[in-house]
DNA sequence: AAGAGTTTTGCAACCGGTTGCAAAATAAAA
DNA sequence: TTTTATTTTGCAACCGGTTGCAAAACTCTT
């Protein structure tokens, strides 16, 4: 029952009105510290009476751990994200950490944001990214932080962990099921032709389709991972011909597309099949339906923060790699296979 | 160029570097404090050397602001959450304060997070949920914090602040649509039952609506603000006999309904009108185009934000609450007026 | 009851900054 | 040049905690 309103009460009140050194309160607000328990409940009952709560800040000065965990992001446009973002806070809550959001848009200066981190001293980072905004690495390893790169690419670099999946593997089997349907003509749908997560999953559609060189293959890509342009680009792809199905490298650019091609009354899957990517939540909405690789983002997530928790409590440079695997869910866009 | 890699430098390094005393150093980072061009210019040659950045949780503890927000928010399953999250981030960001993300589910205690948030120090804290936990104004105005609640309903308390629309209002101006069109029995769709938000545009609905005792009116509700709850619940209305069109206070449940009813071989508009809430972006797909409710996200965050920057700056007591307008955005769901 | 071993306690220094105040340095006025 | 007003500087105390260390208070033996 704290009493005391505007003010918040200090380690020293509660040891003052306890009647013990402020060690002792410190003691009795730290886990396995050595501390009799006569002491321990006159200052629990001290601190109940003040609503005492420890200043977790002042506290991280001397223990360098702030319990903060930046979660670096740059697409709050894709839906995906909003799952994301329920997984990792959700996860982070439970191992005791707290997410400190920084939101990369094309404004922002990537290393304004390095900065403000460390400003912060946040025990780690995660990048929830395909990307990795160059300079990022180096500047937290340099700065002792470990960070976790979230869909990110395998690399050679050893001061980073990588969780993700396998992209390449990813347009492989994009590729595989089409020619399971027995396509002779398939066109990739990407994002931005720059982006890596397009560019892999291209690098694997194309690696499997190179051994039939009998199929045609169109390569088109989306200016952006959104439904306009999923839209724009396919609406534009109708007037130069189409092929007999499209892996588009994302679900809400799947959506557009066949946007695009239903407004065009084109029929989907008997006349033009799509295969998206992501397996977003409303892939599955009766509306939609959308055949899809699914990217099993609660486990990139859980592992994310396995291999955080890792690096905070082994205190470890040793890092980690590791990528998931995919796996297709059979909707209705795509014919059923026999 | 900094040199020194593991370990971040502190004041008293970059003093000394600097031939200076350490209050010289802080000083030279205090926006507005009495420093000599000379001094200013040997301290930063030495912070640069060094790589110095201030420790702001260190700053805290004697300025007594830390540059956090407690951000909670409830709903991370409602696509227009992304778009608050995303502007949330963004005007934090550019006020120089940082979002400490709160995810309240089911399972998290409410005060748990309270005593989380006050352990972390925060400036203040925004509420981003139409139903405020219980409790929370209480302990956070206790703590002297001020808290902002974004889209709440107008409250007696004097300690919060509240920026939202009126729902009811929102009601009316749905109920008054309907009637242009020239329906005689129309349906309420809303969201969970007890949910204020719900509740409120369903008073304003039935409130029109009252003026008109010729006009049929039917009320249900869907368990949840989501897809599947739109859809069960328009599912089990089609058994039981429709109206001619509905108000459904969510767009997610919007599209989720009419997805059950385009199951059903119902054609919107011209058997059964739509008219949705909130104007996420989605709304506006090609695929999808819902006659809906505008709600202004960026004027309620906007708004939020210098509410919150007021208040901390101003350090006063005095509370605000703002509605702000609503208005109908025309498309595809209901038939055109004349 | 004294001695040895163990646990609990408080002191004091420290974490990385800020800030009131008086002294030192500089600029302006006489 | 001296006097006075103004700006800049460093000292030392403080913000709210933690922690190594030695002394104090307990146990347990013998």
């Amino acid at each position: 029952m704290s009493r005391h309103s505007s003010k918040r009460a200090t380690l020293s009140e509660v040891a003052a009105l306890a009647g013990v050194s402020r060690s002792a309160v410190s003691r009795a607000f730290t886990e396995g510290a050595s501390v009799s328990l006569k002491t321990r409940s006159k200052v629990e009952r001290a601190a109940q009476e003040l609503g005492y709560r420890p200043n977790v800040l002042a506290r991280s000065l001397t223990t360098r751990k702030t319990g903060l965990v930046g979660l670096v992001a740059n697409n709050f446009h894709n839906p995906i994200f909003l799952e994301v973002f329920d997984l990792f806070t959700r996860q982070l809550q439970t191992v005791g950490l707290r997410p400190l959001i920084v939101n990369l848009t094309e404004e922002t200066d990537p290393q304004r944001s390095v900065q403000l981190l460390l400003e912060y001293q946040v025990d780690a980072v995660v990048v929830a990214s395909s990307t990795l905004p160059v300079g990022f690495a180096d500047s937290f390893s340099e700065a002792g932080i470990s960070v976790v790169h979230a869909f990110g690419r395998p690399t050679n670099r050893k001061d980073i962990n990588v969780i993700g999946i396998d992209n390449i593997e990813a347009g492989r089997i994009a590729a595989r099921r089409l020619l399971a349907s027995g396509y002779s003509d398939v066109g990739f749908l990407g994002g931005p032709e720059k982006a890596t997560s397009t560019r892999d999953r291209l690098e694997g559609f194309l690696d499997v389709l190179s051994d039939y060189p009998k199929i045609k293959t169109r390569v088109h890509f989306a200016g952006d991972y959104t439904f306009e342009a999923g839209f724009d680009e396919m609406a534009s792809m109708i007037l130069r011909g189409l092929s007999q199905a499209y892996f588009c490298a994302d679900d809400v650019i799947s959506i557009g597309a066949m946007s695009a091609l239903r407004r065009a009354n084109f029929r989907i899957p008997q006349q033009i099949g799509i295969i998206g990517f992501n397996d977003m939540e409303m892939a599955g909405w009766d509306n939609i339906r959308l055949t899809t690789i699914h990217q099993p983002l609660d486990q990139i997530i859980e592992e994310s923060v396995i291999c955080l928790t890792g690096m905070l409590t082994l205190n470890t440079r040793k890092t980690y790699q590791k990528l998931l695997p995919c796996h297709i869910v059979e909707r209705d866009t795509l014919p059923a296979l026999s």
